[in-house]
DNA sequence: CCTGGAGTTGTCCTA
DNA sequence: TTAGGACAACTCCAG
């Protein structure tokens, strides 16, 4: 048997990895490879935080795969030219892959499939990273669903996920050129990126580490506590999920195992890998997702041009509002917010300050580990009311009311916003009021919009949009 | 083609 | 203090 090829992508693992279960299944040698390709057009270029994330997490798969005795091959360049270059140099005669789903992605691949096809190659994709294929799931008139709960119901209605692979106990690799990781300038210079190292373990053994915690809290209390920040309630899979460090199959059926787990929790829990699934569906018959408004109507909104000044106060947690700064806060620090929160400083940026979507979107994108371009570009459609079952356009988070709510005792503000760490549970989400205001948190700024009347303006912006002159 | 129930995550006002 | 209704209408989707 002559040299297989794999092609790591959005696949990053040993275990339930389809492409090299094949390769190592098929016999002969077998090269391990990941491209680093920003030239093909349509792709969008990394983030900060994904690029960080990127570097470490092809590092540890480097350690994996020196383990069964194979390494890391790494090229940097059009994929295209890459796969044919590392074809011809290792007289390759079998080329696996894991299937993408962007638009972009799927050209690159099917081009590159239909070039080696040619050569007589074989060339083979698999399913690794979605548990239903976008194409497969179709209401009953044939179209794709715009609406979650059906989608889901459809998805559950099917047989259940296959069982994960097992990894490769073995590789029998063969020697080729590689770049140095460390000359792809992944990391950021100069280093912000202690926060995100204290908080992280790229690779496949932290994701299989933080599956291990989820499960070993057996999910219980998912439902009710995954909405308090400051509780460590959720799974945190979403980076490593992002890079496929970890599969779907492996975490569908990880949580189907455990003893005592509550099944109204376990539920909910893959109830938020199907909102994963969604997100991917959306971006695969609409690939323009990250720029277009799903819903055409909203290209008419008129946004708002953000000054600078309101924008970075935004970005760097300094609007005035305890719950909004500290997710931002906790954002640029450690990469990742928690989802609730998400939401509330999406709200505000679309509602409150009325800035265009993607302006958050794109910001989002840059500091996010977990970023990716289906999950966070649906997101933010759906937060401003252009997404596919999207919020209501009345529904105006009020991040005072979310803050007393979810984080009663303030200890998620206190944890990001180190100004206000003298102030207690009452006064702590409204700071501006109250004699603390003069002293104990001086440097903490005054709120930098109203919440009534920005409220008020957005309702109107919306509905001249539903009704316009 | 028609029908009707349903639709992630909220807020505010009133009684 | 708390519970219920208004906030719009529209689109989706199964039967």
């Amino acid at each position: 048997m002559g040299t297989s090829l794999v092609w790591l992508r959005d696949d990053l693992r040993l275990v339930d990895n389809p492409a090299l279960h094949a390769a190592c299944g098929r016999g002969g040698k077998v090269a391990v490879v990941y491209i680093l390709d920003e030239q093909s057009t349509g792709i969008r270029p990394l983030g900060g935080a994904t690029k960080w994330w990127l570097h470490k997490s092809l590092a540890a798969l480097d350690l994996s795969l020196k383990a069964i005795g194979s390494t890391l091959v790494l090229r940097r360049g059009k994929a295209f030219d890459v796969v044919g270059d590392l074809v011809s140099e290792m007289k390759v005669e079998a080329v696996f892959w894991n299937r993408r789903y962007g638009s972009a992605e799927r050209a690159i691949d099917g081009q590159i499939k239909a070039a080696l096809t040619n050569q007589g190659l074989e060339v083979a994709s698999f399913q690794a990273n979605l548990l239903f294929e976008p194409w497969e799931i179709k209401t009953g008139s044939g179209t794709p669903y715009k609406v979650f709960t059906p989608f889901w119901r459809a998805c559950t209605d099917r047989s259940e996920p296959r069982h994960p692979l097992p990894a490769s106990s073995f590789i029998n690799a063969v020697h080729a050129d590689s770049d140095v990781l460390s000359s792809w300038s992944l990391l950021p210079k100069p280093d912000w990126a202690a926060g995100l190292s204290a908080e992280w373990a790229p690779g496949e053994g932290g994701a299989e580490r933080r599956l291990a915690e989820f499960c070993d809290r057996g999910g219980a209390g998912y439902a009710v506590d995954r909405d308090k920040p400051a509780v460590e309630a959720t799974s945190r899979l979403s980076p490593h999920l992002r890079f496929g460090e970890i599969s779907p199959f492996r975490i569908w059926h990880a949580i189907r195992s455990v003893p005592g787990g509550a099944a109204v929790d376990l539920a909910v829990f893959r109830t938020e890998l199907g909102w994963r699934e969604f997100c991917w569906q959306l971006l695969y018959f609409h690939p323009h997702l990250a720029a277009v408004n799903y819903r055409r109507k909203f290209d008419a909104f008129q946004w708002q041009t953000p000054s600078p000044g309101e924008l970075a106060a935004w970005q760097q947690g300094r609007t005035g509002y305890p719950l909004v700064d500290a997710g931002m806060r906790q954002l640029w620090q450690t990469g990742w917010m928690h989802n609730r929160i998400r939401m509330v400083v999406a709200s505000f940026l679309v509602k409150n300050l009325l800035v265009d979507w993607r302006v958050g979107e794109q910001w989002f994108w840059d500091t996010l580990v977990d970023a990716d371009a289906a999950n966070n570009p649906a997101n933010w459609q759906w937060v401003a009311g252009s997404g596919a079952d999207a919020a209501p356009y009345f529904r105006v988070f009020n991040p005072v009311t979310q803050s007393r709510k979810f984080d009663p005792d303030g200890a998620y503000l206190r944890q990001f916003v180190a100004e206000l760490a003298g102030l207690g549970p009452k006064a702590i989400h409204e700071p501006w009021k109250g004699p603390h205001s003069q002293d104990g948190n001086k440097k903490y700024p005054p709120p930098i919009v109203e919440l009534a009347p920005s409220r008020e303006r957005a309702l109107d912006a919306y509905a001249a949009l539903e009704d316009p002159l």
